[in-house]
RNA sequence: GGCCUCGUAGCUCAGUGGAUAGAGCAUCUGCCUUCUAAGCAGAGGGUCGCAGGUUCGAAUCUUGCCGAGGUCACCA
């Protein structure tokens, strides 16, 4: 990075000189150079002609040669229209190779002293993953990683729905036909336990609403009034009234779940430093509304009925607490969010939820804002699109949702399978090759997801399994593993320190150095713009990079002592940059495969 | 209808002001007595949704239109 604002500085003092100018920075445009063309990197010479009064191509020849003559790592320019190409010398780049070969934790940017909370996975306590949470999990881990790789103190947190209509539709239809049974007497997994009683009650809501309309009703009339309907609202009632025997199911139902998201969360790879139920929170946040009406930043209609006007910030009226004093989905995150700063104090909040909630945190950050906590300007939702089938939304009456549990599974299968049907499948095993099935299975998953664009939604068809070649996870983590295995064959040979003495390279070689020196600026990147995609294509394009190298150029072998250690610590750097860069992504790096 | 997001190769995606728009999958052609072929090298495949505008220069910024999704609930 200080070598393109080196240059920028450089080229701004020349153009000023050449010209008789007083251009600032902003006019300067530097690019990575193409692969096609010779150079590092590339000035763009056009925003310059007129001030030259020259045509591009002598006006880059003389910035070139001014260039030259102030800074001695710059070994040769060439000029392609407007566009002047840049080289560094060898030497400049061997020391960056050798300053970065000597930098512990290469990568880790400097510490920020900024404070973040980010809360991701927010499941429904009623029902299993499936494969939305699977994305927001995946985008949630990957992004805390990097934002405390840029030098931010990150605590990752989870937000448990565990109350609400949901989970009793659950506990009626357990109390209807669970008939005690749990998830130990069945040897069903809890959140599959409680999901199908989610389900049963679905089933049960939909024959007794047949039943009603074939009795006269609307549809609309159906679906409100339906026995089992009515009993998970008064299901409900009782709930919010502290009934004893309905919360001591409801906290066995919970408990039941939480054993099972436990499972599923150790499976996929992800963690949290602490959890919020929004049953210990929302009454917080009805006290905060109540406060946000004392100090006139919200409003009472007639009905009793609390509101805040965002109009003048380009929104509706939004209603905040109910008539009768009952919460709304807003009210549990201000309980939150105030609970959250008390405990970490952060700068930042970010919520890892998917964009059908844009509306919704905009009016979270406003209102936070009016009630004038410190927090509510570091509101960020970190806003992601869904996960679509070919046929489009999952729909679970419909059966289309794509377990997470399931999903893994199949992954690890699949992975499992490549491995039988290849030759190097003799080289491990029952043990190793159950745990390389699931590592690389679940990179095939995660990178597939982790390397678009988390704006943008996914298209996921279950019918045709996640690839494991090209553009892949397992392809890094296969590109890693070769490396590991030079390394294994060096030590072999008694080499297990490396240091530069020649400083000559191949262009192979100083390109990778180049792209290796990018990793911070990646790192950097990809936290500005909470974007795990970036350091997922950055990473892919190194391994490919480093493949094609590696087919034409061996290490073991190398034409000199100095060529081998030159490339083995390439070799290492790149390696190490993979396995990072894996991390970051919440994918491991097996040794071998 | 208002607002938001997206539209790039047959498919899945990179590319947010610079050069001849790039990868992977799929199709085709080569490469394993040489550090692991989950790899490498190569071929074909494009009106960057459409039309205007700004700019020396637009997939990228802007306006309009078309298409897809989301949202505008006293649901969560």
């Amino acid at each position: 990075m200080e070598l393109i604002a080196q240059l920028k500085k450089d080229a701004v003092a020349v153009v000023n000189k050449l010209y008789n100018q007083q251009v600032d920075a902003t006019i300067i445009k530097i690019d990575k150079t193409p692969p096609e063309f010779t150079g590092e990197l590339t000035l763009v010479i056009f925003p310059f002609v007129k001030i030259s009064k020259k045509n591009p191509e002598v006006t880059a020849n003389e910035i070139g040669e001014a260039l030259m003559a102030v800074n001695s790592t710059i070994a040769g320019f060439n000029v392609v229209k407007g566009f002047l190409n840049i080289s560094f010398t060898d030497v400049y780049w061997s020391g960056v190779l050798q300053h970065i070969h000597n930098t512990k934790n290469y990568g880790i940017l400097a510490a920020t002293g900024k404070k973040v909370v980010l809360e991701y996975c927010g499941p429904n306590t009623n029902k299993p993953l499936h494969l939305g949470h699977v994305r927001n999990v995946l985008l949630g881990y990957a992004a805390a990683n990097i934002l405390a790789a840029a030098g931010h103190e990150v605590h990752k947190v989870n937000i448990l729905n565990d109350r609400g209509i949901a989970i009793c539709k659950s506990m009626v239809a357990y109390e209807r036909n669970g008939n005690g049974s749990t998830p130990a007497s069945t040897g069903i997994k809890g959140d599959h336990f409680v999901g199908n009683y989610y389900i049963e009650f679905a089933k049960i809501h939909e024959a007794e609403m047949a039943a009603l309309i074939a009795a006269g009703k609307t549809k609309e009339e159906a679906e409100k009034n339906t026995p089992i309907y009515l009993a998970a609202q008064e299901m409900l009632r009782k709930w919010e009234a502290g009934d004893a025997a309905v919360l001591d199911l409801w906290n066995t139902m919970n408990s039941w779940v939480y054993e099972g998201f436990g499972v599923t969360y150790q499976k996929i790879g992800i963690d949290f430093e602490k959890e919020y139920k929004e049953s210990e929170f929302y009454l917080h946040g009805k006290k905060m509304v109540q406060e946000g009406l004392t100090q006139g930043a919200f409003f009472k209609k007639e009905d009793g009925s609390i509101w805040v006007d965002l109009t003048s910030d380009g929104l509706d009226q939004k209603v905040l607490l109910r008539a009768d004093g009952t919460s709304m989905y807003i009210t549990q995150d201000m309980g939150v969010a105030e609970a959250r700063y008390g405990d970490f104090k952060m700068d930042t909040s970010v919520y890892v939820v998917a964009n059908e909630q844009d509306y919704h945190f905009k009016v979270l950050k406003l209102v936070l804002q009016k009630l004038g906590r410190p927090y509510g300007d570091g509101i960020y939702h970190l806003s992601y699109g869904m996960v679509d089938l070919p046929e489009g939304k999952m729909k679970s009456r419909e059966g289309t949702v794509v377990d997470a549990d399931d999903l893994m599974s199949e992954m690890t299968e699949e992975a499992k399978s490549f491995l039988a049907a290849s030759e190097k499948s003799t080289a491990f095993n029952e043990t190793e090759k159950q745990v390389l099935a699931e590592q690389i299975g679940l990179s095939a998953l995660k990178y597939f997801i982790l390397k678009v664009d988390p704006k943008k939604r996914i298209l996921f068809n279950p019918k045709e399994s996640i690839d494991l070649q090209g553009h892949t996870g397992p392809f890094i983590q296969y590109s890693y593993a070769r490396i590991q295995s030079i390394f294994r064959k060096l030590a072999e040979n008694g080499l297990n320190e490396f240091r530069l003495n020649g400083t000559d390279l191949l262009p192979a070689e100083k390109s990778l150095i180049v792209n290796i020196y990018q990793y911070p600026g990646v790192i950097q990147s990809a936290a500005d713009n909470y974007s795990p995609a970036e350091v997922a294509n950055y990473i892919y394009n190194l391994a490919k990079q480093f493949n094609s190298f590696y087919a034409e150029h061996s290490i073991t072998k190398a034409e000199s002592a100095d060529k081998q250690h030159l490339r083995a610590i390439i070799a290492g750097q790149t390696a190490y940059i993979l396995k990072h860069g894996l991390m970051l992504l919440g994918i491991q790096s097996p040794e071998r495969m």
